[in-house]
DNA sequence: TTGGTCAAGTTGCTTG
DNA sequence: CAAGCAACTTGACCAA
């Protein structure tokens, strides 16, 4: 039995809620959070996060990403809002990936397709490219200050040291997300 | 509890 | 002046 997850953007949240009396979505809980959501983003219009559907063997959805429960509060105690982070699919990432492969920066209209393609807003996708540049840019000096320890004679680095100790490293950023082994480029496994 | 990851926030700069 | 960028920092989330 394999699930699949989906995003569920704002048009998903309205399908459940104008649904919400089908078979489809007899899901009590879905549909509270569908709802709780609903009402959070139209309080939040500045965070966006990203829900996902999931759909099991059995066609049954249920929502498997965090959301505010009726429980939580968006409130800190300052009275401040609580600030979000959306998690992108896996799909969602690796499209990013690919295209972040292919390209390094994305023009206007090419960031309003990537976003409407991959159900994302703008400013996500830019923000990610933004970040994903800088997280680049850190692990080729990362590297660099590796061959450059490697090289240094006097220091009494085996190679073995080195490539163990790059081995963890890749292997710690890309523990959560092990999908992304092939989309990797030049600061990946190259490295040995 | 702690440390790593990552989306989003901040700051200061450039460009058109 | 707005928009986008680099270079960080912050805060939520997760695994160990």
């Amino acid at each position: 039995m394999s699930d699949t997850v989906k995003p569920l953007t704002s048009f998903l949240i309205e399908d459940i809620l104008s649904n919400k009396d089908s078979a489809r979505f007899n899901d009590k809980c879905s549909l509270q959070k569908a709802e709780r959501w609903s009402q959070w983003n139209e309080e939040s219009e500045k965070f966006s996060p990203q829900l996902c559907l999931q759909e099991t063997a059995f066609g049954l959805q249920s929502l498997v990403t965090s959301c505010p429960s009726s429980s939580d509060s968006s409130l800190q105690s300052g009275g401040k809002q609580k600030r979000s982070r959306a998690a992108f699919t896996h799909l969602q990432v690796l499209e990013l990936e690919k295209k972040f492969n292919h390209q390094k920066y994305l023009s206007a209209p090419e960031r309003a397709q990537l976003a409407r393609t991959l159900r994302l807003t703008e400013t996500q996708v830019k923000i990610w490219f933004q970040n994903r540049r800088y997280k680049t840019k850190r692990k080729q000096q990362t590297s660099e200050l590796c061959k450059d320890l490697y090289k240094a004679e006097g220091l009494g680095l085996k190679e073995d040291m080195v490539r163990s100790s790059l081995i963890t490293s890749f292997y710690k950023a890309y523990q959560y997300r092990p999908y992304l082994w092939d989309y990797s480029g030049p600061w990946g496994p190259v490295l040995w």
